[in-house]
RNA sequence: GCGGACGUGGCGAAACUGGUAGACGCAAGAGACUUAAAAUCUCUCGCCGUAAGGUGUGCGGGUUCGAUCCCCGCCGUCCGCACCA
């Protein structure tokens, strides 16, 4: 019988309208059912989807629908990540306005998820650029400020000085602005942090607690945080040093106060008080400390940058022995922004220090040797031991172990007074920084205070909320245009009445996604959450999106998660319980000529051929052959795009969604490939043809699984499968399970097509339409259109979108029958097919019976016979 | 430099973390149907060998009845951090 070949293009559409009409999707917060959230990364509205949305949100989408038909309360939105620097580049380009450029995109965007077919709730989405959303972020941000999370200070920048603007440091290329091409300068600015170093040991401890992530994402905020113990110690100036220095000491912070007797200098930044002093009256040092700062913007310079220094003339006394005295350098590899800005180099112990010591001619004297070393021999040629050991040349450190020492030299140094002071305090030192969030930019949230000569920096009040940002704006100059408004900026103090103004700095839009996640419980609150549904909602059980997040935009989250405890919208300290990281789309390259004059051309342009066993590309257009390149990371410069929308329009959104989750696995890169997404269209139209040619006499007859007889294997082999694939998406092995599917499909395609030609009886068909039902269901998360017409056609009322799981049934599942591999010395030669439950004894006395057992035996007794139950048996000769 | 991950056919991969290596898909080849093509269906497909058989999970060792999996030493690829005291 012939049926019609299934047109996505008809079906997709009508079955979109039939879940939207239904509201299918719409999440009711007062369901009593157990919840599950399910949140893939919001996107940036950058225009048009890309081949990573696709990915990620079919993922998610897989996720969604599992659970739902797994009977849970799901929550499943979407949203955009709405402001940031493209929408006013977009302005300065085109003249078009960063609202008008934002919301005609997110416009398209929507259309192009919805033609996915995704199972969201549409009716919760928002735009991190709506009023309404900006606003609760100002109240977050007054809450914050309230509790002492918010403040501000003076902090180095990159200043671009002709697009006026601070300039990340990503965006800094070899010392110059990415867009202008200016020298950036080093500048400080007043700027607003938020206190994320107060959460660095909780951040850094939960961490453990977070098990259903991925083991890397973890170990990278670990290093991220960068935790270490250690000492920060007071060295005195020698008297002579004191006046120059304008300072009677230096502290030094110190992982290592075991290696102290191995000290041959101190090293202060450029930036440091001591340094800064010196610098005012002498223009060679000022001049040093210039280069240094200097040096601080090129990133690729600090990869070779040698280590440079100055020898101030100063000296310090050591703090173990007073009669000792230490020189003082400035030193362009000390960085003031971590522990105390000077160190004491040790070049024993430290290649760094050993290098700079070798080259201003500084002692080094080894202080610790490997365990097991010979005292009297062990010297430090080139290479620097900074591994644990034993101490040597350390008076009475001598003997210890490193660890020792440590401990000793922290007792001994804390209890010591110099002055009146401790001369050293035990520190835990962190690399995390605060996170400053100042830009000074139009397109993001406006930072809700005003600057009062009188008052200060005065809160916004929040019944003044929302500081909206101003429409008339224009962007033909450089600057904020917030900056240069003409009125938005003049405005009365809350506090006195006088007249203030605003401040033009917008927060960083990492700020506008850390809490995204929250909002989506209870978009329509006037509150920023409502604590109660947040909490029920929260965590969210799996969070998808790319390993690019790994560090920023997941601690940040985690820390305003704890932010907004502290202030009262929620109650937990960990956002995201379940966290995956999806691989990249990538694809072939193609280039047609070499060199400089070489030029990316675009797959839509060629066509591939086999070519004596080789692949070859050639021009659509002309016919020329193109080389056929690497494959890299879809991207519009090396044109190796493919537009979803093409795929969606030629092949429907159930092939693309299918081709994205099969083949590789979810968490590593998938190549996307013509071929690939044909053989998914083929599965598609095949499981259509399949189903659909026996759906007349298949819905005649109830679906009942066979426990005996002729469709046996049919029930077993769909339950098994069921129940595999149950699996697999637990696991979210998306690969795994079409795997599984097309197996099944495989081994169903027989009994349908006999079903189909009508000689099947009843118990046949009934069997045969349990096994297609089980075969659509486990299919819908993936292949929603598809799975509903075909449930359509087999007369079945209701959606697959709203049906229950089905449960296998564990008689099925289970074989009465199992055959072991047979191996001699350890290699396979036979096979033994035997009851499940047989014992030891049986199973042995039947192998000992098998022909190639017997010719390996030649009459002989076995060495031994190991018998794995249900596994494998092994017979040493 | 430090930290981490990975390495399996022509390709993407699977193998219940010690038990039949290569499931499933892509590509390729042969055949059936067709006037022909597409679609569909059947079969073959790690390597060497006509075959029996041998051999095989980056390379070299080791543990074990048995190793893709555990241990030691190399080689290669990718990612993260980067003067962090």
């Amino acid at each position: 019988m012939a049926t019609e070949r299934y047109n996505p293009r008809d079906a997709e559409p009508r079955w979109q309208a039939k879940w939207s009409e239904s509201k299918t999707f719409e999440t009711d917060n007062s369901d009593t059912r157990d919840k599950y959230y399910v949140l893939e990364m919001f996107p940036y509205p950058s225009g048009r989807i890309h081949m990573g949305h696709v990915r990620n949100y079919a993922m998610g989408d897989v996720v969604a629908r599992y659970k739902r038909a797994r009977g849970f309360n799901v929550l499943h939105p979407m949203g955009w990540d709405a402001f940031g620097m493209p929408a006013e580049n977009a302005a300065m380009q085109n003249k078009v306005h960063p609202k008008d450029w934002t919301y005609q995109n997110i416009a398209t965007m929507r259309g192009q998820l919805k033609s996915m077919g995704l199972s969201l709730d549409w009716a919760r989405e928002f735009a991190t650029c709506d009023v309404a959303y900006y606003q609760r972020q100002q109240h977050l941000f007054l809450d914050m400020m309230e509790k002492g999370l918010v403040y501000r200070k003076q902090s180095k920048v990159n200043w671009d000085p002709v697009d006026q603007t601070v300039l990340a440091n990503e965006q800094v290329i070899e010392g110059r602005g990415w867009r202008s091409g200016a020298l950036v300068e080093q500048r400080e600015l007043t700027q607003w942090f938020f206190k994320i170093t107060e959460f660095a040991q909780d951040l850094l401890d939960s961490l453990d607690g977070l098990d259903q992530w991925p083991e890397k994402v973890r170990l990278m905020q670990k290093n991220w945080i960068g935790r270490s113990e250690g000492l920060t110690i007071r060295w005195e100036l020698a008297e002579a040093s004191r006046t120059a220095a304008d300072c009677s000491e230096i502290e030094v912070y110190t992982t290592r106060p075991d290696t102290l007797f191995g000290a041959s200098f101190l090293a202060i930044s450029a930036d440091h008080p001591v340094a800064k002093a010196l610098a005012a009256s002498n223009s060679e040092i000022q001049d040093f400390c210039e280069e240094c700062r200097r040096q601080g913007t090129s990133l690729a310079a600090l990869e070779t940058a040698e280590k440079k220094g100055y020898n101030t003339g100063l000296f310090v006394r050591h703090p173990l022995d007073p009669a000792l005295e230490v020189p003082v350098y400035i030193a362009n590899f000390v960085l003031m922004d971590y522990g105390t800005g000077a160190i004491f180099g040790c070049p024993s112990g430290d290649q760094r220090d050993l290098d700079f010591a070798r080259k201003y001619d500084l002692s080094v004297v080894p202080v610790v040797m490997p365990e097991g070393g010979d005292a009297a021999s062990f010297t430090v040629g080139t290479e620097a031991y900074d591994g644990d050991g034993v101490m040597i040349n350390s008076r009475f450190l001598d003997g210890l172990t490193t660890d020792a020492a440590f401990q000793k030299v922290a007792d001994l140094l804390t209890s010591q007074q110099l002055g009146n002071a401790p001369q050293a305090a035990r520190k835990v030192n962190f690399r995390l920084r605060d996170w400053g969030v100042s830009r000074q930019r139009y397109w993001g949230c406006p930072i809700p205070v005003i600057h009062c000569e009188d008052c200060g920096v005065v809160p916004v009040p929040k019944k003044d909320l929302p500081v909206q940002l101003p429409d008339d704006v224009t962007f033909d100059v450089p600057g904020n245009p917030l900056d240069r408004h003409p009125t938005w900026r003049n405005v009365a103090c809350p506090c006195c009445g006088k007249p203030a103004r605003r401040e033009t700095d917008t927060m960083d839009t990492f700020v506008d996604s850390s809490w995204y996640f929250a909002r989506f419980t209870a978009p329509w609150e006037d509150n920023p959450t409502d604590p109660v549904v947040a909490n029920r909602w929260l965590p969210v059980d799996q969070y998808i999106g790319g390993i690019e997040h790994a560090i920023l935009h997941l601690l940040y989250s985690r820390f305003f998660t704890r932010a907004m405890r502290e202030t009262g919208h929620l109650d937990l300290k960990e956002p995201f319980k379940g966290l995956f990281t999806q691989g990249m789309v990538v694809h072939e390259t193609y280039r047609l000529g070499e060199g400089q004059s070489g030029q990316w051309v675009a797959p839509a342009d060629i066509r591939i051929e086999e070519v004596d066993g080789a692949r070859k590309a050639f021009l659509l257009s002309s016919g020329a052959e193109v080389a056929i390149g690497s494959i890299e990371k879809m991207s519009k410069s090396k044109k190796n795009v493919v537009d979803p929308d093409d795929i969606i329009a030629s092949y429907g959104a159930d092939t693309a969604r299918f081709f994205v989750l099969s083949d590789s696995p979810p968490d590593r890169d998938v190549i996307w490939s013509e071929a690939g997404v044909e053989g998914s269209h083929r599965f598609v139209q095949r499981v259509w043809r399949l189903v659909s040619e026996a759906a007349p006499i298949l819905s005649q007859v109830a679906a009942n699984p066979a426990k005996e007889g002729a469709a046996l294997s049919v029930s077993q082999a769909a339950h098994k499968t069921l129940q595999a694939v149950q699996q697999d998406y637990d696991k979210l092995a998306f690969n795994k399970a079409v795997a599984r599917i097309y197996e099944l499909v495989n081994t169903l395609a027989s009994p349908l097509t006999q079903v189909a030609a009508g000689t099947q009886d009843d118990t046949y068909v009934a069997a045969v339409r349990d096994a297609a039902h089980i075969l659509i269901q486990i299919v819908a998360p993936m292949t929603p259109h598809l799975a509903e017409e075909c449930w359509s056609v087999l007369g079945n009322q209701g959606l697959v979108a709203e049906a229950t799981w089905p449960a296998f049934d564990p008689a099925l599942v289970a074989d009465n029958e199992v055959t072991l591999p047979v191996q001699i010395n350890g290699k396979k030669r036979a096979e033994l097919t035997i009851a499940r439950d047989a014992d030891q004894n049986a199973v042995q006395a039947a192998v000992l019976q098998l022909e190639a057992v017997q010719a390996a035996l030649s009459g002989s007794a076995p060495k031994n016979i190991i018998i794995v139950p249900q596994r494998i048996i092994n017979i040493v000769v």
